[in-house]
DNA sequence: TAGAAAATCACACGCTTGTTTGAATCGTAC
DNA sequence: GTACGATTCAAACAAGCGTGTGATTTTCTA
């Protein structure tokens, strides 16, 4: 009988999609089984993933009936599907709409990587200060949904946002023409993999917000984190493949095997 | 009834840990279900995770009875951790071996770093081709460890292998003295996240098996994954926070925000 | 070849899972 | 205040889970 109520107010009144026998409901004077099951849900997935969370440890978590998940939302899926593409699917747009201002305004070309990465990680470092959007709990869960086992959650990130994906692939081909399609590619799925499972794990996102913590304000906090990170991940980006002596220093650590 | 043989020969004849009420086999004559289970196990994990992969869909594919696995193995835990550190161990140690060789040696200090990496990963790659070993396979299912959301499967990585961790972490602290603690702390937990994701994921394995291809035989494989691999990972170590251009450009797309 | 140990087998136990049901309760409009 | 739709509730459903049991079969030793 654990009521947990801490988290109540971390949905604002996203219109989500209208179940129960189809019909739209009454009033709004009682939607908040709806946002405590979506709480709960989150809570939960983030530590133990999408099979190992019950619908019984999310309804109890959320002080509400069993039943009532599959009421409001239909099926484990469903609910699934809703609290992970409400949030994400306003990132994502917004991840694009920075993009769009970007080319729009055509910038240096000797920095655009490190402003394609800002353009990536921003609205995700903004959402996860804002705890109304879902804060850095909701970093975590996509953290975990990225790389969930379950062929669910892997086939609705997939297919949800291959299209916006190919967006950015297609700016940091422009910004990296020396760099061959495929090697390309294998770097960018590096860094996201990297990101995403980052974000999943605790000590990781610790180290970020140690170097958050010496900010002034919010504006600056970004702008600590993204310096770090940006050439970090710009540098990967940019490295030369067959730099002079590589090989023979590769060749000399397998000599020893 | 799905009598899948096909993978019999996949294990090599390594001392398990005898069980079967605490006495020695009498002899290895019938060994066979053991090694289908095992086999079998490292299958299917890799596809579902540990917590959706159950002891009934292990046997079916394994075409042993149901009763075997806590007859041979004990439990489920048990089991998925001897698939785990059987092959894992003899892994870390080769790595932890190639590292001693290149630290006797004492090597050019420039291409430290990639000498580094390519300690790190040139063990997993000679497995990657040894079928014996469990080949490319056991990558992916290390790859899914890695990522597993089940505590049981976390906490057995993270105990078992801290050590030799952290013999790592102090190379590459020597090898890069101008990186800060935690900024180097952050860049390694980065690259490793992505090593094991990526392991874990199909289409990034299929680029680094485009790389191969072009080589004439195993050690020249290596070679080609590894230039180019080496490199870009060591960017990343060592690209340089708070370059002159780099807040500017990153406040300019803040801007659009 | 007889006997014992090891291995395999069918089966069932207790438990948890997602989902469904039908009755009870709530909130509001008439 | 009554009626009605929306919601909540306890209870149960079938299915799947890991594990254990006792009998049976296989395998090796003496």
């Amino acid at each position: 009988m654990a009521f947990d109520l801490q988290m109540n107010s971390n949905f604002p009144a996203l219109k989500l999609r209208e179940r129960a026998a189809d019909k739209p409901q009454r009033t709004e004077g009682r939607a908040a089984t709806k946002t405590r099951i979506l709480a709960a849900t989150e809570k939960l997935f983030i530590v133990h993933g999408f099979d190992a969370t019950s619908l019984r440890a999310i309804t109890t978590e959320a002080g509400v009936n069993l039943a009532a998940v599959n009421y409001h939302f239909g099926s484990k899926e469903e609910l699934f599907a809703i609290v992970l593409t409400n949030r994400l699917d306003a990132l994502n747009l917004e991840r694009v709409r920075l993009l769009d201002a970007l080319e729009a305004k055509g910038i240096d070309a000797a920095l655009h990587v490190e402003q394609l990465i800002a353009t990536m990680f921003l609205p995700a470092l903004q959402l996860a200060r804002n705890p109304e959007r879902g804060g850095s709990d909701f970093l975590k869960f996509l953290g975990r949904a990225y790389a969930d086992p379950s062929p669910f959650v892997s086939g609705l990130l997939s297919e949800r946002y291959a299209a916006q994906d190919t967006r950015f692939v297609q700016a940091f081909a422009k910004a990296l023409p020396e760099l061959h399609a495929h090697d390309l590619s294998m770097r960018l799925h590096f860094m996201l993999d990297a990101i995403s499972s980052t974000l999943a794990s605790e000590d990781a996102r610790k180290l970020m917000a140690g170097l958050a913590a010496t900010s002034a304000d919010a504006v600056e906090e970004d702008v600590a984190v993204l310096t770090h990170l940006a050439p970090f991940l710009a540098g990967s980006l940019r490295a030369k493949v067959n730099q002079p002596g590589q090989q023979a220093a590769i060749r000399a650590v397998m000599a020893s095997a």
